[in-house]
DNA sequence: GCCGTTTTCGGCCCGACTGTTTTCAGTCG
């Protein structure tokens, strides 16, 4: 049985090798989408192949239900497997040198014979490729340097690594005399959880100077594109930024638009043109049958607005139907990190944190928070001097005593971040977990074991009475280490049928459970906390990054419970 | 390959930039 996310991957290199053989765009796009329309799908999939409802999923018709069923129930689809035979591998990588699309890769194939990247390296380094027909000796530069760049260049950016690079920009280009406003867009504004490329947008009446101040920033390695409206550039890290100057008047709809995503995009304009608009980044046009008049936006507001929508926050722009939601007024009231009211999961120099208890508490309270959750790990997680049953003791003496002695106004919680041992064992013993304010449930070994497996031992720590949260649910590390293999879907409906949290850890570089998971366990019941997981007073700030992808999967304040007070808190630890 | 107030065929979102052309195809987002 094949997984969801292996099925998109199969349906996405059908769509690349279509491309390669040369077939209709529009049958490439529906591939592509049915794709992108699977990954975002969090109902079982076996469920909507028995029920029939896969049909009824909008872009997904009759061939794409067939295939999707047989690699489903097979794991192999011959469709799939006679395409791969007709197109030599090495192409697979060559389509993906920027600059080269299918027609190009085509011409190098059918003219050239090359059908690998070592072929094609050969044929520019001897000059071949500059001779052919719609070719010429800067894209045969270009290439080579898409080929010795290649691995830089596919990588997606952690979003604060991304955040860190634009903010000086979006500050440098608001300080420009010329400009009039100035935006990021793209995934960044959108708080994905990674970044592929930067994208500014600034209203000018004067876009030269910004232009020109922008390929001249520091740090740009390569200019790719200047142009008079639009630029990009490519810093040392491999990542680009674009940036698109437009009059004051089209700002919005350029913001918009390059705020994307592209799947929402498309719902956009599909919703303009049935109101006889005609939609892009300029602005609408009246088609024949429209408006006298096309409407002009002031604000971003005004675009949705003309499309009778109440505006949708960037986060909720992934086309997963918060344009319907929107139509029907039921956008979620998004969480905001302003709603939080204390955290827990944090460490102390007790374990592999770098900062003591009262430090860590004095910096909870500058925060403004009322409580702080503090859970060291446990004494199997040795290599994190993990604290033993004595150790953990002396600590929830620490903890009474700086509660007791007033000097700090935030309220010390104790807790653990125990150990998911072998088979779903816990690491300290029910007794002892019961001395604690709160229980967090962690895995931190044994990653690589069977997806029941996996799912069982887990689904075991959140069935004992003890446990309060499950930490980091799958583990994952961003563009460093993938989530262990796991039935999420059944790990919720545990999670709601005990009343425990699965938390929400807020490190920049795990941001787990991910987000498209979240809609779907908020709909089942299961509340969250946003855990910043801080191994110092600095990283009590993760919890941000944790509000962020909150929003992103269209959590309320009502699902999080550390937007609730103390009373409150510990009302519902005690339950 | 999908879809239907264009309803089983003939459309499919829209525009900027580059490089190779000599008016535009290809790529990208």
């Amino acid at each position: 049985m094949m997984a969801k996310s292996e099925i998109a991957a199969v349906l996405d290199e059908i769509a690349t090798l279509l491309e390669l053989t040369g077939e209709n765009p529009f049958k490439i796009r529906a591939y592509s989408a049915g794709a992108r329309t699977l990954e975002s799908l969090t109902e079982d999939l076996g469920e909507l192949i028995a029920t029939n409802k896969l049909e009824e999923i909008p872009g997904m018709g009759e061939a794409l239900v067939d295939k999707i069923t047989t690699l489903h129930r097979d794991g192999v689809l011959p469709f799939h497997q006679k395409l791969k035979a007709s197109i030599p591998p090495g192409l697979l990588e060559v389509i993906q040198i920027p600059g080269l699309g299918p027609k190009k890769v085509r011409a190098l194939w059918t003219q050239l014979n090359i059908d690998d990247l070592a072929k094609l390296e050969a044929a520019c380094t001897s000059g071949a490729v500059a001779d052919l027909k719609g070719f010429g000796e800067k894209t045969q530069v270009k290439i080579l340097e898409g080929i010795k760049n290649r691995v830089a260049y596919g990588k997606r950016h952690r979003w604060y690594e991304a955040a860190e690079v634009a903010e000086p920009i979006l500050a440098g280009l608001r300080a420009l005399p010329q400009t009039q406003r100035a935006e990021s867009a793209g995934s960044l504004r959108r708080s994905r959880e990674t970044v592929g490329d930067l994208d500014f947008l600034v209203a000018s009446s004067d876009p030269a100077p910004i232009m020109a101040w922008f390929v001249g920033y520091p740090g740009v390695k390569e200019v790719t594109a200047h142009g008079e409206t639009k630029s990009s550039v490519r810093f040392e890290s491999g990542l680009q930024a674009d940036l698109r100057v437009v009059p004051l008047e089209q700002f919005y709809f350029a913001l918009h638009h390059f705020t994307g995503s592209k799947e929402h995009n498309v719902a956009m304009r599909h919703r303009a043109l049935a109101r006889g608009l005609s939609m892009s980044e300029w602005g609408f046009k009246s088609l024949e049958g429209g408006p006298a008049v096309a409407p002009g936006a002031k604000d971003e507001a005004e675009v949705f607005a003309a499309l009778g929508l109440p505006w949708i926050p960037p986060e909720l722009r992934e086309g997963n139907g918060e344009i319907e939601a929107g139509e029907k007024g039921r956008l979620p009231e998004l969480v905001e990190f302003t709603d939080l009211r204390g955290v827990f999961h944090n460490h102390t120099t007790e374990s592999d944190g770098d900062h003591t208890l009262e430090q860590m508490a004095a910096a909870a309270e500058k925060l403004g928070w009322e409580y702080l959750g503090i859970s060291d790990h446990s004494k199997s997680s040795f290599q994190a001097r993990g604290l033993d049953e004595e150790r953990l003791f002396r600590q929830l003496e620490a903890v009474a005593k700086l509660n007791a002695s007033g000097r700090l106004k935030v309220r010390v919680l104790t807790g653990s971040e125990v150990d998911i041992l072998g088979e779903g064992e816990l690491d300290f013993a029910d007794d002892v977990l019961g001395q604690l304010d709160f229980v967090v449930a962690s895995v931190h070994n044994r990653f690589g074991l069977d997806r029941d497996t996996q799912t069982a031992r887990i689904i075991k720590a959140i069935e004992n009475e003890h446990v309060d949260m499950v930490g980091h649910l799958t583990g994952r590390l961003l563009n460093k280490r993938e989530p262990y293999d796991l039935d999420i879907a059944k790990v919720i409906d545990a999670a709601a049928a005990n009343d425990t949290i699965i938390e929400l850890n807020a490190n920049p570089w795990r941001l787990d459970m991910d987000w498209r998971w979240w809609r779907r366990a908020a709909e089942k019941g299961v509340l969250t906390s946003i855990n910043p997981d801080a191994h110092d007073t600095e990283q009590l700030a993760f919890a941000a990054h944790g509000v962020r992808i909150a929003r992103k999967g269209w959590l309320t304040k009502e699902h999080v419970l550390n937007t609730r007070s103390l009373a409150e808190v510990l009302k519902w630890l005690g339950r």
